[in-house]
DNA sequence: TCTGGGGTCCTAGGACCC
DNA sequence: TCTGGGGTCCTAGGACCC
């Protein structure tokens, strides 16, 4: 008897989520192109895929393409409960889960074979638990590392399961296009494709060197290695956020620096609500101008302290504003976008420090494990620790200092 | 194709400290 | 005193993802 061995990680991912939210609660729009979202395109269903209609599309280019479609609002709270709903399958499914987005998660389930079934069967079960239970379709894949996988379930849709056996990666990977591989996007296509590296292939030819000299250092490693299959992050639960935003179109009309201000005050206090809501804090005050030729500035301040309140934040907020404002007057510019975020610094803020006070010295391995499942692995750096009490040195791994490299 | 809101990570230069 | 190296933090911009 010989025994097959299965990749282990899958990657599920929700087809066509909000517009597949919609048919399934309203009976009408069933088997018809279906469009959520008014000013641009949220999603599409695939019926109005056909016709080309892509996300984040006009509406009007949208209309245009696909004329018959039916236009709905988006349902928020329609889309979170049947994401939690879709979760709650994944974490039954697989020990460790790690969440993409709303609609989308790898699931590892190594080890599970003679408890549940092979990966193809744990995957089929999966895509049929959630069409009985929550209505919904999800594609599958299943492959060695987390990037194939996520090429395998985009190949596989919509509403497929695509295992990519052991020893067959590269065959299925390399006559891909090369923007298929996660992390080449419009801009690093273009230079690719302008040295004639059209599929994957292309580029799994090229090596390291000459494709860190094209791209970067950190892309060209990517691009090399994913090219080869070769991706050894692991399925991991997802660590804390770092960032909360919060934006708002202007329009093309010119606005007043009263308008400017109010919409300036609105966007903080999104931002900070969210914070405190989430128990969170941030020392970094990050502003983003769009501007009418669609080039865009981006200003931002680090704060002594962290903070979630609002008046800190749009003190510092109005001062970046004020800052960049002549840069705009001299461009001759009109102010289309803002966006503010608070954001944790790298450095070890107060916040960051407060566990470690808490746990009073003792206990300091619960005390950093804790502040890193938080605020990610690399929330303590050397510096701020070191600052504090050299002695903690001791506990941290090599390498942990580095914000960089 | 230029339309949205919400995020992440990388690069590069300057300031500053040891 | 001068020169150099190493490291961190901050800022600004770019690319990418859903």
């Amino acid at each position: 008897m010989f025994v097959v061995r299965w990749p282990t990680i899958l990657h599920a991912d929700l087809d066509a989520f909000f517009a597949s939210v919609e048919q399934r609660d309203d009976p009408r729009l069933r088997g018809r192109p279906v469009i959520v979202g008014g000013g641009v395109v949220l999603a599409a269903s695939y019926e109005a895929r056909a016709r080309w209609v892509r996300g984040a599309m006009g509406g009007r280019e949208a209309r245009r393409l696909c004329p018959h479609a039916l236009v709905v609002p988006p349902r928020w709270s329609a889309y979170v409960e049947a994401s939690r709903a879709v979760f709650a399958i994944f974490r039954e499914t697989a020990p460790v889960v790690e969440g993409i987005s709303i609609d989308e998660a790898f699931l590892d389930v190594a080890g599970l074979e003679r408890i549940t079934g092979t990966p193809p069967e744990i995957a089929q079960r999966l895509r049929w638990e959630v069409r009985e239970q929550v209505g919904l379709p999800i594609t599958v894949g299943v492959a060695t590392t987390k990037h194939l996988a996520k090429v395998a379930s985009a190949a596989a849709k919509p509403d497929g399961l695509l295992v990519v056996p052991i020893g067959g990666e590269l065959a299925f990977l390399h006559p891909l296009p090369v923007e298929r591989l996660w992390g080449v996007g419009p801009a690093t296509a273009r230079r690719l494709h302008a040295c004639g590296i059209a599929t994957v292939g292309d580029a799994a030819a090229l090596d390291e060197a000459a494709l860190i000299t094209l791209l970067g250092r950190a892309a060209g490693r990517m691009v090399h290695a994913l090219a080869h299959n070769r991706d050894p992050r692991r399925v991991q639960r997802r660590r804390a956020r770092r960032a909360f935003g919060a934006q708002s179109a202007l329009g093309r009309r010119r606005r007043s620096p009263a308008e400017v201000d109010s919409v300036l005050v609105g966007l903080v206090d999104r931002v900070t609500r969210r914070m405190r809501a989430a128990g969170r804090v941030g020392r970094t005050v990050m502003l983003r101008l769009r501007f009418d030729d669609f080039s865009r500035a981006t200003r931002s301040h680090t704060m002594p302290r962290a903070t979630a309140e609002s008046r800190p934040l749009l003190r510092t907020a109005r001062a970046l504003l004020r800052a960049a404002q002549s840069e705009i007057e001299r461009r001759g510019l009109t102010l289309v976008g803002i966006s503010i975020a608070g954001i944790e610094s790298d450095g070890g803020g107060v916040q960051l420090m407060l566990p470690l006070d808490e746990a009073g010295g003792h206990a300091l391995d619960a005390a950093l494990d804790a502040v890193r499942e938080r605020f990610g692995p690399r929330a303590l750096t050397r510096a701020a620790l070191l600052g504090r009490d050299p002695g903690l040195a001791a506990f941290l791994e090599p390498g942990d200092g580095g914000a960089r490299e």
